[in-house]
DNA sequence: GTTGTGACTACCA
DNA sequence: ATGGTAGCCACAA
């Protein structure tokens, strides 16, 4: 269950273009579990630092990082951000241009 | 099993 | 806009 949600929430992750975010909760409603929200964080804090998914695209629905900015992971998923071309204002995204649709499709293949 | 905490969100003052 | 409160779920002790 939780372990299948964790898969749907790779994909979904995944499948965000660049220089694009998507917010927690709406990455959970797309996986099917709405208000899971707090659960995807915890799925992306437990991902190996070496993933390759893009979790640096997963934001909190105030259009900011949710890392604590203390955090090392804050910075660093900033940096991809502006990297790949998101804006920010201030310490929030611009998210009326970089805002995720969020098109998933049902037959996606497991990874 | 219970409790506390956290990469969340919505509602209300 | 800002701050407090309640609901939410997953995990560690």
């Amino acid at each position: 269950m939780d372990q299948q949600l964790r898969e749907m929430v790779w994909q979904t992750v995944a499948m965000i273009p660049q220089g694009k975010v998507a917010t927690y909760g709406q990455i959970a409603a797309c996986c099917g579990y709405p208000g899971h929200a707090r659960g995807v964080g915890h799925i992306l804090k437990k991902l190996p630092p070496q993933t390759a998914l893009p979790w640096h695209r997963v934001i909190n629905a105030r259009g900011e990082i949710a890392l604590p900015p203390d955090s090392e992971s804050y910075q660093l998923q900033k940096q991809r951000l502006e990297q790949e071309g998101v804006e920010f204002e201030r310490d929030k995204i611009r998210l009326r241009l970089y805002q995720w649709d969020g098109s998933v499709d049902d037959s996606v293949t497991e990874n």
